[in-house]
DNA sequence: GTCCGGATTACCT
DNA sequence: GGTAATCCGGACT
């Protein structure tokens, strides 16, 4: 999987990219970790996606070309991370919601004080921003260039996954569209317990 | 200008 | 399982 196919799946379907970057390697500086939990968020037909409205400033990066950071705040405490897709004029993005780390971990470590061991490091996309330092200075930079600081290195071989819902999505809103993907093998790793259990 | 709610997390019971 | 924390973009008056 090289960062040429990625780089075409992002541009022509956010679902399919999403789902080949489980596995990716997440590198920012020193700090260095596996990509095993993303999800999909589809402009046009997709109302949880920030580019389903009209383009905004907040959203920019969205509607620019693929492969660029799409880094926003929520809920008033926790930074995001994205990767833009789809062409210009069209707004798609993917999720990072949780990586198994690699390198840098005393660093992780420092800035998630308040993590209960090593594997809630980055597991959720809110602790993934935390441990990285990313924030809005972070927004808008191409992630698939080999010496950018920040940066995407797809896997070398696809991983098995699990599909599910995406978290955090309203009734009407396309809560029953399975575009969460966690890496089968490494669900200690992602943002929730796995299988999980439908309440009654 | 004001108001609302969010692609979450951590800590409480 | 309930909810506070805490900011900003976007929608609307």
């Amino acid at each position: 999987l090289s960062a040429e196919y990625i780089l075409d799946l992002l541009e022509k379907d956010v679902v399919e990219a999403s789902l080949r970057l489980v596995g990716a390697e997440l590198v920012f500086g020193d700090l260095r970790s596996i990509i095993v939990e993303t999800e999909a968020y589809r402009g046009e037909d997709d109302p949880a996606c920030h580019a389903y409205r009209r383009l905004t400033e907040r959203t920019r990066v969205l509607f620019d070309k693929p492969g660029y950071s799409y880094v926003y705040f929520a809920y008033g405490v926790h930074w995001m991370l994205n990767v833009s897709a789809h062409e210009a004029g069209r707004g798609a993005g993917i999720l990072i919601r949780a990586a198994q780390p690699l390198a840098g971990l005393d660093l992780m470590r420092e800035r998630r004080s308040r993590a209960n061991g090593d594997g809630d490091l980055l597991s959720g996309p809110g602790k993934l921003a935390q441990a990285y330092g990313i924030t809005k200075k972070e927004n808008g930079l191409f992630l698939f260039d080999p010496a950018a600081t920040l940066r995407i290195e797809p896997s070398s071989e696809p991983r098995p996954l699990v599909a599910t819902t995406r978290i955090g999505i309203a009734q009407g809103k396309g809560h029953e569209l399975e575009w969460r993907f966690v890496d089968r093998e490494k669900i200690q790793w992602a943002s929730k317990p796995w299988p999980q259990i439908s309440q009654p």
